[in-house]
DNA sequence: ATTTTATTTTAGACAAATCTAAATTTTATT
DNA sequence: AATAAAATTTAGATTTGTCTAAAATAAAAT
């Protein structure tokens, strides 16, 4: 009934890698967890065999509604947990995935609802990632990365696709956060670098590099009108 | 150089067990953990490896000093734990100890840290358990069981000897918790109960059982005057 | 001082999770 | 369609933490 930690981990690694794709590889998951192919088929069986994956071999695997279930509230164990150590111990966003990696782990249904409850039921983690609520509900991300958007096109940062220091300390240089609205001032061919207006600063210019870490909810232009 | 949960457990549970007695032994340790005798010695050899223990077989063991320290660290993080449980996430006390048990392995020296600053630098556990400050040193407890007073003698809740939720009925039933004053009145010596005296509530009896498992830190009571 | 009992350790086995190297299957390339 | 390359699985080991049963040692009882 209940998972052991490396199955979880495994379990919360399909979940993230079948976002993008139907089906997911042994590969995938091995690079992903750093990890042999060979142990990723061992964990397979088993999980097959908890009917947490539906797996045939040879031909890619995908979790059931059962393991989706599970890692639905192994995500969410681990965005209230990091929002706990951001809004309540005071934790920058780039300090708190690995100690969430262990806190995930925990096993207390009651424990995750009244940490829910004490943090005034968040929709989102200090890295813009909706959190599941105790059925497994969470609002969807309508964002595009901002190195997709084009010129004249505004939104406000939603979410952040890399947790680094380096990266925050580039966010935090440039004053941009979780929240900030902006406007494309230009795009530039030679390097896909962009120029940016955000609110209190003058006009600067972020690589392309950055952009495609950033993530935007658009705000301002009407799908209907894009022809 | 870090332990692995297994070891922790066998390293906290050494620590509580030579609070008593100067050494340990491999059956008191397994009893303890529900575990085999041969388990127990398998670790020692493990433990005695890391220099944690100071072991000679059959002649029973107690913790090196850095075996001491990193207890410390554990016991710490467990009443830190049980702390938040209650005081910020509203637990009774009788339900945080099994959840101290998985967090207090959770390995992140910051955010023990961290913790101990949002509770306030908590002197004592929900179950008047003294707590390690971030160098290892604790409060004295500097109490004694109930049923070892006299009559006369007056004193206060000092620590829960027992978290079981059977006991807190009782003394929820009864009006006592921490911090709950109160003189002995009676002790009757056929089933060694005390009749005793607390703070808006007429005289009543409690069993030497419950006795037993109430810990009181002595008032009104000057040992230089007890000839 | 023997003998009996209790405690502790060793021997050997097992499950979980991992690895490397070899075998198999699928996919891509000529 | 045949062959080469890539991906995946299997075979066989290894480490950690556990177990039971047997052997060794220590403690208690006669
Ligand atoms: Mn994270
Ligand atoms: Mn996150
Ligand atoms: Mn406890
Ligand atoms: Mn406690």
């Amino acid at each position: 009934m209940t998972s052991t930690v490396a199955e979880e981990n495994y379990i919360k690694t399909i979940f993230h890698l079948q976002e993008d794709v139907s089906l997911v590889s042994t590969n995938e998951v091995a690079s992903y967890l750093n990890t042999s192919a060979a142990s990723v088929t061992d964990m397979l069986k088993k999980l097959k065999l908890k009917r947490l994956v539906a797996y045939e071999k040879y031909k890619g695997f995908k979790l059931t509604s059962e393991g989706k279930k599970q890692a639905l509230t192994i995500v969410r164990k681990h965005r209230l947990w990091e929002a706990f150590l951001v809004n309540k111990l005071q934790f920058r966003w780039d300090e708190v995935h690995e100690i969430a990696e262990q806190l995930e782990h925990i096993q207390s249904k009651k424990l995750v609802d009244k940490l829910d409850e004490f943090l005034g039921y968040p929709k989102f983690d200090p890295h813009g990632d909706p959190i599941p609520d105790s059925n497994g509900k969470m609002y969807e991300q309508i964002q595009t990365s901002l190195a997709e958007m084009n010129i004249h096109e505004s939104g406000e940062i939603s979410a952040i696709g890399n947790q680094s220091t380096a990266l925050l300390e580039l966010l935090t240089h440039n004053n941009i956060q979780i929240g900030t609205k902006l406007v494309i001032h230009a795009v530039f061919s030679f390097d896909k670098s962009m120029e940016i207006k955000i609110p209190n600063a003058p006009l600067f210019i972020i690589s392309y590099e950055l952009a495609k870490h950033l993530f935007v909810k658009k705000v301002g232009y009407d799908p209907k009108n894009s022809s």
